[in-house]
RNA sequence: GUGGUUGUAGCUCAGCUGGUUAGAGCGCCUGAUUGUGGUUCAGGAGGUCGUCGGUUCGAAACCGAUCUUCCACCCCA
């Protein structure tokens, strides 16, 4: 075994992989232009500061922050060394930190860029993340987000646009049964109001959300370890009851929240949203009202979106949402914006399992000319750049080697046309063209054998 | 961050309650075929058993630490 490794939760993608990768990215990157989003980057790395904070406490210790160049540390104090007080030498030893999500950044972005956007801004991005969580199945260190934001717009047509963008771009890669699991933190808000708590609102969510996962009990159980009292878990007990069609739940909630301005607001978007998604038709996705859906409490004010494949146990490979404020605590305020997120990491592991991938998708050479020597290179190369011009992907074996061995090259990197040049074809002008799927080789000239392929 | 799990040849794995030169299949290299791959045949290379330390006459095997893998929790794409 040898020593050299990649740091854990991280990894190397193979051509084979890549090639499906890239399926992914390309599939998700043309819809979002096809609705009209433009693409930026970010940096790697942004300040500490900017991410620290933004995503709630948990959030803040899987940042992975980046150590000063030099001496490190130069700022910090031998006592609090000793003291080994990590929260006050963090921000002295490390300026830097690697994105954790796509959305801060592209807040900071905006607010850095606000007199050069026209707005609303539709943008997208596919970029990787680093997250200092433990790896297990469908969770990784570095994976890539594919978003998709609307800034500087209030319209809830903005949701329904994005809603029809999950159901394109995962009907596009052949997911047969999915579901866009949609609430509204107002919903959320009015719940916690509803039961007269509402600065519980973080802990009863997230217990809530796991409903499906650990089952009714414990969610109890949880509610009543957060403080919640026996009467008020009672309260919260209707809500395990909503499940059905859209239209039903909706029923119920409203009138469950009926107390609730801000829940009956909430509700009010849901149903405008499903509303104006009738006016399209969707291909597989099934949008389902979930008030049990608690994501990114830490921002979402609005919307709350979640996707997960019906037919492959994985966590959720979308999620996105709105809010109605995230560049304010950069110092722009009343900006609201919503926005989606492909987890294309997941979404390969999805497709791998359920054997989505065409298995034509690759890029790799289709005519391969195999090298005899500097006299024969002098005939042939003029030829292999003839036939990329002509947008062949071609390439010749780098050496004289032994045919044997070039023969088998072709053959590893399955290229499907091999083209033999010495002597004798030079001579004549007839080169030997071989298909390597059946093996078969013929004598042909030149434009005979660029038609072959094309 | 918590709990569990894994590590033997390039890959997938075997290796008995500790016993001498650690195995298989696949892959790789060479030749049969000095201008023909994928099939066949003959031969060959390749491992300080994840790392460090301990127990023992003796460790791939037992113990400890550490790293890595995978899984669950927390949380999340």
């Amino acid at each position: 075994m040898s020593k050299v490794g990649i740091p854990k939760g991280m990894r190397d993608f193979s051509p084979e992989v890549m090639a499906k990768r890239n399926y992914i990215f390309d599939t998700i990157k043309r819809t979002f232009q096809l609705y009209g989003f433009e693409q930026i980057e970010t940096p790697a790395m942004e300040n500490r500061e900017t991410l620290t904070g933004k995503y709630g406490e948990e959030g803040d210790r899987l940042i992975f922050s980046v150590l000063n160049s030099g001496d490190y540390l130069k700022k910090v104090e031998d006592v609090s060394l000793k003291n080994r007080n990590l929260e006050n030498i963090t921000p002295l030893v490390s300026e830097k930190a690697l994105r954790y999500d796509l959305t801060v950044p592209f807040a900071r972005y905006v607010v850095q860029h606000q007199n050069e956007i026209t707005f609303p801004f539709k943008r997208f991005q596919i970029q990787p993340v680093w997250r200092a969580d433990r790896p297990q199945k469908g969770r990784y260190r570095e994976f890539y987000q594919c978003d998709a934001d609307i800034i500087g717009s209030d319209s809830l047509l903005n949701e329904v646009e994005l809603i029809k963008i999950f159901d394109e771009v995962l009907t596009n890669l052949g997911m047969q049964d999915f579901s866009i699991k949609m609430n509204n933190r107002k919903v959320l808000s009015g719940i916690a109001e509803v039961i007269g708590r509402p600065e519980k609102i973080v802990d009863i969510t997230i217990a809530i959300d796991k409903l499906e996962k650990i089952g009714r009990d414990k969610v109890n159980e949880e509610l009543l370890q957060k403080g919640l009292t026996n009467k008020e878990i009672e309260q919260i007990q209707p809500l395990f009851e909503l499940k059905g069609d859209n239209k039903e739940v909706l029923q119920r909630l409203r009138n469950y929240l009926q107390n609730s301005e801000v829940g009956l607001e909430g509700i009010v978007e849901i149903e405008k949203i499903l509303e104006v998604i009738g006016f399209w038709s969707l291909n597989k996705a099934k949008v389902e009202v979930d008030v049990t859906l608690a994501r990114g409490l830490d921002y979402y004010t609005g919307a709350i979106f979640e996707v997960v494949s019906n037919e492959v146990k994985m966590g959720s490979i979308c999620g996105g949402g709105r809010y109605a404020d995230l560049t304010g605590i950069f110092g722009l305020p009343n900006l609201s914006g919503v926005g989606i997120s492909f987890g294309a990491d997941r979404i390969y592991d999805v497709m791998e399992e359920l054997k989505l991938f065409p298995t034509k998708l690759s890029q790799g050479t289709q005519l391969f000319f195999v090298n005899f020597g500097h006299k024969e290179e002098a005939y042939v190369l003029p030829l292999l750049q003839k036939a990329r011009e002509k947008g062949i992907r071609a390439e010749i074996y780098p050496e004289a080697a032994k045919m044997k061995k070039q023969m088998k090259y072709a053959d590893q990197k399955n290229i499907p046309y091999v083209v033999v040049v010495g002597e004798e074809e030079m001579k004549s002008g007839r080169l030997s063209f071989k298909n390597m799927q059946s093996g078969e080789q013929e004598k042909v000239n030149f434009n005979e054998l660029i038609e072959r392929i094309s």
